[in-house]
DNA sequence: AAATCGACCAACCGCGAGAGC
DNA sequence: AGCTCTCGCGGTTGGTCGATT
């Protein structure tokens, strides 16, 4: 059975708004507040529009602080390190940038900013590409990680066009169920999931995609963890890789050869920058070494919350934060 | 000058989540 | 517990306008 219509959309003015209406939902909103019942919104306002419409048009135009047009590089780069991060989670992404409502950022993505990243993609792939054949012989996902990307490209640099897990909350799911697009998570602990939690500096949280193999490559000890060239080791696994660092997805050398773009994750994370040897990939490494635990877990629960779920109950000493409440602080 | 095309963006649509009853 | 209602979100559509042919 079909969803009852909110509004009799025949009865009711649709399209683009008039001066007037949007003056009439202006000072109504203004006076009054929208009362918390946008549908009943309209007919107090004397407007005759539906209360879905009212909502959209206030939000997305008549609210006082909005700005249109005129994205500057900065913004373009938080666009791009979130949509690389968690996808096309445009509440998400507009809630970083003061001023800017998701529909503004979804259509500056899809009509420009997609287009100058793929195009950096596809420079970037070919970079690396070049590298590959004239680096190493030939071996592959290896020696990309060797090769130092061109890191910090002065303009606009989107790490990847490939949104790794706009359905990352779901993601173990996904591997449970196998299949070609099987992935798993997992973290990279010292020994145990609880013992990692509790003990380990760094706990980065892993997503092992593809190729038909769920598996995760085998567990390092404990004194790897330290070392960015065993780590290496680690993720050279056959298959297709991306990590996830505190939940935040990361392209990384293992898949795309590409670089994370690792400009937003500090500032998520309440922390200045990270500093050269915070990389565990070392040589321009990639995966940021996350020493805040805290701050870790807060972006798994915001941005992939069974992944964390079953963290927590694997890490069973360890008590999960209240989620709801995280979401919030990041966004 | 007219027709066509493509970019841009406001608005709409349908769905899921959550609150209230 | 189940239903209804509303909100908020992301995907999509359609109108407008400038550039090009």
């Amino acid at each position: 059975m079909g969803r009852a219509p909110c509004c009799d959309k025949t009865s009711v003015k649709r399209g683009p708004w008039s001066p007037e209406e949007d003056e009439l939902l202006r000072s109504y909103v203004q006076n009054h507040g929208t009362g918390g019942n946008w549908i009943a919104l309209p007919h107090k306002a004397g407007l005759n529009r539906c209360g879905k419409s009212c909502r959209l048009r206030w939000l997305n135009y008549l609210r006082p602080d909005i700005k249109h047009g005129g994205y500057t590089e900065q913004e373009d780069r938080v666009i791009c390190s979130l949509y690389n991060s968690i996808g096309s989670r445009w509440s998400i992404i507009a809630s970083k940038l003061p001023g800017r409502t998701d529909n503004d950022v979804k259509n500056y993505w899809n009509t420009k900013l997609k287009k100058k990243a793929l195009a950096m993609h596809h420079h970037q792939q070919e970079y690396y590409h070049h590298n590959n054949q004239h680096g190493s012989g030939g071996r592959g996902r290896r020696a990309a990680a060797v090769a130092t990307p061109p890191r910090a490209a002065p303009q606009s640099q989107c790490a990847s066009m490939h949104p790794s897990p706009a359905s990352a909350s779901s993601a173990i799911t996904t591997a449970s169920a196998g299949g070609d697009a099987a992935c798993s998570f997992g973290a990279i602990y010292s020994s145990s999931p609880a013992a990692a939690l509790q003990q380990a500096p760094a706990t980065v949280l892993a997503r092992y995609d593809g190729g038909g193999a769920a598996t995760a490559p085998p567990l390092p000890p404990p004194q790897q963890q330290a070392s960015s060239s065993s780590l290496a080791e680690l993720f050279s696994s056959p298959a297709p890789l991306l990590t996830h660092a505190g939940g935040v997805a990361i392209n990384s050398w293992a898949s795309g050869l590409l670089p994370f773009d690792d400009m937003f994750l500090p500032e998520l994370l309440g922390v200045s920058e990270f500093a050269p040897g915070d990389c565990l990939l070392g040589g321009g490494g990639f995966v940021p070494l996350l020493q805040d635990r805290s701050s870790l877990q807060e972006l798994s629960a915001c941005y992939f919350p069974n992944a964390q779920a079953e963290m927590w109950a694997a890490a069973e000493h360890v008590k999960p934060p209240p989620v709801a409440g995280l979401c919030h602080s990041l966004t």
